[in-house]
DNA sequence: CAGCATTAAATGCATTTGCATTAGATGCGA
DNA sequence: TCGCATCTAATGCAAATGCATTTAATGCTG
């Protein structure tokens, strides 16, 4: 139990650290961008907000503003929701698609290493 | 490896939210006090402020600073280090004791209720 | 012994996050 | 239809964190 949590510590604080360092540093993203962006590109679809809220380890307000600035940098849309206009869709651009597409690897890369030690796919972890 | 990584986030994720509420709640402390009382607690003497810094997964500003929360709470003691003036001793006092005894079981219950899912100790998870 | 690189801890600062609140849109019930 | 509870997303605000820098103490080298 606590030994699990530990582990769980131990190997989130270190693959964020380096996840925030190598996809700052390689492609201007933080953990939270790449996220959300990988999110997306994985429904290939506009997705609401709220959806991705559901998805992404964030509260509403910081996916919010997880969301505005990934639009600043021009790597998604908003678009208004016709059928309910509280809503807001978020969109991929051309961009944002290219930049997680030059990511990816990079994310791959550091889950890889840190988990190298980690049980199989198959195994106890899969719940 | 990158479902590790999603379970790792996951558990993370939700132990830390309910840790937040929880600790706070019902005793006044962060995950990272306690996490700091508890090294203490379990080392059961007086620790240099670095070696503190190797055990918890924070930066050394930061544990600076929870040293500080902890200490204008009264739960611990920063102690000059007679043979290194750089260093500092943190000890716990009394209260610091009573606080981390008083906590223990919430916490526990906390991780417990969370990892009550999760591969049994011998399993793979341990590294 | 003097000078300088190193180390420990604290602090300034910017960033990110969550909670609470707000503003706007829906829709249900009287 | 009107009014009110509900829902979505954005925003104000405070707290926590990490990086870079600072301050002070060591200790190694010439």
């Amino acid at each position: 139990m606590v030994e699990t949590w530990h582990y769980v510590l131990a190997k989130h604080a270190k693959a964020m650290c380096e996840l925030e360092r190598e996809l700052g540093d390689r492609h201007g993203l933080g953990p939270s961008e790449f996220e959300v962006l990988d999110r997306i590109v994985r429904h290939d679809r506009k997705l609401r907000l709220q959806e991705l809220c559901d998805e992404v380890h964030l509260s509403q307000s910081a996916l919010s503003r997880v969301v505005a600035r990934l639009e600043k940098a021009a790597l998604v849309a908003r678009n208004a929701c016709d059928s309910d206009r509280r809503g807001v869709f978020v969109c991929i651009t051309p961009e944002g698609r290219a930049k997680h597409a030059e990511a990816l690897p990079t994310h791959h890369a550091v889950l890889t290493e840190i988990f190298a030690d980690a049980p199989a796919p198959e195994g106890a972890l899969r719940r």
